[in-house]
RNA sequence: GCGGAUGUAGCUCAGUGGUAGAGCACCACGUUGCCAACGUGGCUGUCGAGGGUUCGACUCCCUUCAUCCGCUCCA
């Protein structure tokens, strides 16, 4: 990790940003825990998504670039959902099952895709990984599918034998599966390509999905997944939006929510984290129209970053080349960021623009959908011809009154990372500057310069000495700002210079001192985070500057 | 998942087979009074966790957890 990103994870322990999960006892991989002030900054960067993408959309006038008019609407669904969810949204089948790894040849198995066969020959022997003993039985294993020629070269080179003495090896009942012997046998086991025996790892489940047990009874029957995306929750009840909000296309339904998938391997601070939380908009519209709506909230949600102080050297929209697109997506791009643990030229994911397409819909519809061999979506079937995963059977589709026409609607799908846009506004805050001490010496300071609606604390009262009354002026003006709705401290520790450099330090972006002159005239100075500059301004009126300068 | 490195105070790090130290930070008092001041005093650790060897383990051994690096993975 580089050594600005280690300043960064230093910061953000120090000061409560972040912390590792359950780090008194030892802490857990791919979780992480937000501090006092992390969790000002995150409810900041949540509110102002939520602010900007919905409750503070007009509906009646149309954005600028914006194709028309359009609603927005918000829902909070469930962690857990029907299991048929993800059967028909696809999560299911990507992985939830037994692997094997092969811990030299460093390859994955699917335990019932290894045909093995018991092998000896001639009182030659291969040696076991760690013991080193020497094995005379041994189990040859293949995932080949012509599986009886491949165990033979499999045993042959293993035995360190040429082709024509194959008929020496001495099989030992016929060829079973991995998973059919038992687990005591896997150190005889020696694996595809592999010259030593007992190098795969016990079997393991594996499954992007968290699993838990409805019920306290719960037996394996009960099984229910951790939602890996928010999205589901969305188009499951897109009928229930549709019948009782009085919303017509085009309109957005929103969601902010946590979401839980075991990553292979958590990394790079809370970037890849094991429980993390998405704000999702899934926009409704016309097939005939989405391509415009594509644009829009893709060139809409790149600005967001900018707007809240997002460098433009350091984001780039990328959009994704048509082999990298989904099946059933017609256009996707990723805003990404380049994060400091990234090398030169690398970026990071903060969130995807896809285009759907009516993929979401019609899957809770009819059931999980594939290409068939015309390369349209139609119902993935299994042996007897009937839908492999079967939808709801309800009908989704929406009326269009105006155009008097029924049709499933084409989804635009803005999908962003809370935590890694977080992660982003704190390491584009953090700067390091030169300023001038009390001596006029150039002192190294420490300062994060989030944009004023991002910042945790967004003033901060000081009493310039502890006596002549000036605490308690400033506990006024405290008062008034804490009225105001406004998160600020109060610092009467230590030297003044000091208390402003705490306060650089979280990024507050304005500083009150109450001084001498504010008993006789009333005036309090506010001073810039960034530029340092300190104006005078009547004590009565702190709070009203404070909001109009963070609304600035 | 595989391999390597690391883990001691809030932070950065010393340290030795005989039950722990520095600087910074933090707190109190005094002095000063607008950009990390000075003086005096004070607080802080189950030395990542568990087990073993030993009369005795922070130190040696094993296991485990976490972090970082490389490979792999990234649905």
């Amino acid at each position: 990790m580089s050594r600005s990103m280690e300043k960064i994870v230093a910061l953000c322990k120090r000061r409560g940003f972040v912390f590792q999960n359950s780090e008194i006892y030892g802490g857990q991989n791919g979780f992480w825990d937000y501090g006092p002030l992390g969790t000002e900054l995150k409810r900041n960067v949540r509110d102002s998504w939520y602010h900007d993408m919905v409750s503070g959309h007009n509906e009646l006038l149309p954005p600028s670039e914006a194709p028309s008019k359009y609603q927005m609407v918000g829902v909070e669904t469930a962690l857990i959902m029907h299991p048929q969810v993800w059967k028909c949204s696809g999560h299911y089948d990507l992985f939830h099952d037994m692997m094997v790894d092969c811990r030299e040849t460093r390859s994955r198995f699917r335990l019932d895709q290894v045909r093995i066969r018991w092998v000896s020959c001639d009182g030659k022997s291969v040696k076991q990984d760690k013991t080193e003993s020497d094995l005379t039985r041994i189990a040859v294993a293949t995932t080949e599918e012509d599986f009886a020629v491949d165990l033979v070269v499999q045993a042959l080179r293993a035995f360190g034998m040429k082709k024509k003495y194959a008929d020496k090896l001495q099989w030992d009942g016929n060829a079973t599966r991995l998973d059919l012997i038992d687990l005591s046998e896997f150190p005889n086991v020696v694996a595809p390509g592999a010259t030593k025996a007992g190098t795969l790892t016990d079997p393991r489940e594996f499954n992007l999905m968290m699993k838990t047990i409805i019920g306290a009874l719960g037996t394996d029957d009960d099984a229910a997944y951790l939602r890996p995306e928010t999205a589901q929750g969305i188009f499951v009840n897109f009928k229930n939006v549709v019948d009782s909000s009085r919303v017509k296309l085009p309109f957005g339904i929103c969601q902010v929510g946590k979401s839980f998938r075991n990553e292979i391997t958590p990394r790079n601070f809370t970037f890849r984290s094991r429980e993390f939380e998405q704000m999702e908009i899934e926009f409704f519209c016309r097939p005939d129209a989405s391509s415009g709506w594509y644009t829009y909230w893709r060139d809409r949600r790149y600005q967001w970053y900018l707007d809240l102080g997002i460098s433009k050297d350091r984001l780039i929209l990328r959009d994704h080349h048509a082999d990298e697109l989904a099946h059933y997506s017609v256009g996707t791009a990723d805003i990404e960021y380049a994060f400091p643990f990234l090398d030169d030229g690398e970026y990071g994911e903060l969130e995807g623009i896809a285009h759907r397409g009516d993929f979401d819909l019609r899957s809770h519809m009819e059931g999980k959908l594939t290409k068939d061999e015309n390369g349209e979506l139609a119902p993935e079937l299994n042996e007897h011809g009937q839908p492999r995963h079967r939808g709801s059977g309800k009908d989704l589709s929406y009326f269009d009154d105006h155009a008097k026409e029924r049709f499933v609607p084409h989804v635009i799908e803005p999908s962003a990372g809370a935590d890694r846009a977080t992660l982003a506004f704190l390491c584009e805050a953090y700067h390091e500057d030169q300023q001038p001490d009390e001596k006029g010496r150039m002192q190294e300071r420490l300062v994060m310069k989030f944009h004023p609606r991002l910042a945790p604390v967004k003033a901060a009262v000081f009493p310039l000495i502890k006596k002549e009354g000036m605490p308690e002026k400033a506990a006024d003006v405290f008062g008034a700002l804490k009225t105001a709705g406004l998160n600020c401290q109060y610092d009467q520790q230590g030297a003044i210079g000091r208390r402003y450099r705490r306060q650089d330090e979280i990024g507050t972006p304005y500083c009150i001192t109450v001084d001498g002159d504010t008993l006789t005239d009333g005036t309090v100075t506010i001073r810039d985070r960034d530029t340092l500059v300190q104006e005078r301004i009547p004590a009565d009126r702190v709070a009203e500057e404070v909001t109009s300068r963070l609304n600035a």
